[in-house]
DNA sequence: CTAAGTGCAAATTTTTTGCTTCTGC
DNA sequence: GCAGAAGCAAAAAATTTGCACTTAG
């Protein structure tokens, strides 16, 4: 990303604090200045080690904060799984997942159409592609239901 | 998965520890067992929960190790991303990801095709899905040609 | 000025490891 | 019998929290 795109999304950024009543500190700047600048998905420590260059004194629990904060506001996303556990899975058949957003429910889906899904050629560039998993996010039908009715 | 479909499953993996020279335990194949009798994608604490009923004598570690052990022989896989620690992403546009499955490179995918992809309605059963998020697994080319140097 | 945020240290949570004892083959 | 695995306890990572001080608005 560009500079002045950077500066953009920081601008939008400190917009959104004073929107949602949040304070556009130093540190969030800096850290979320420092992910819009690398393509890495860098991760908490390694984010605490690039900031600490331009602000010394920031610690390692601010980082985390700050993500989560972050996070929380649509700044920035989380890569791979929402969870914070390792879960696992013994079914051997290629399958991909529905993931529930609220209560983390994984369901199993079988899809002929998402097996053979076409990955595209640009692809090459980057590397080899063994194969396509697909992650369904969303709301489960239980969330639904009581989405809904906590809305009465 | 029916309680013979489960035997079937439990009957390889012990022909596979064979031919792979590891040894097939109680607790390996009661890990094992739990997992391919449920749907829910367990986490490890869930697992030795459960397992425990059945041996009250294991212990987390084993549980642990033996996921790890299961893992690497492809009985089973990790749910969501292959990493341990959590990643970030400050790229707001729409995209999916490209991961390498060796060094855990994760490098940005823009697709239409992936963006447009069609979900498929027996999904409407599960859920509501809000978006379709694709990984791409594979290796990328930094890892390819290291891979390629190291068989000369 | 004041509520929200930071920094520090200490706690929690999740996962791994060293070592001794035990067990599948 | 013996290498590989389990169990225990303790450590190591990863992440969160309580509290006193600081700062953005």
């Amino acid at each position: 990303m560009d500079n002045s795109e950077i500066e953009r999304r920081v601008a939008e950024f400190v917009d959104a604090c004073r929107r949602q009543g949040v304070k556009a500190t130093h540190q969030r700047i800096e850290i979320l200045r420092e992910l819009l600048a690398t393509q890495e998905h860098p991760d908490a420590e390694t984010i605490y080690d690039r900031v600490r260059q331009r602000i010394p004194t920031i610690s390692l629990d601010t980082v985390y904060r700050t993500l989560r904060t972050l996070e929380d506001m649509g700044a920035i996303t989380r890569v791979g799984s929402m969870q914070d556990r390792a879960r696992f899975d013994a079914n051997a058949d290629r399958h991909h997942h529905f993931v529930c957003c609220e209560c983390g429910m994984i369901g199993d889906v079988y899809s002929d159409v998402l097996d053979r899904f076409p990955v595209p050629r640009e692809l090459a560039e980057m590397g080899s592609v063994d194969w396509v998993y697909v992650e369904l996010r969303g709301r489960c039908q239980k969330c639904q239901a009581r989405a809904k009715k906590g809305k009465t």
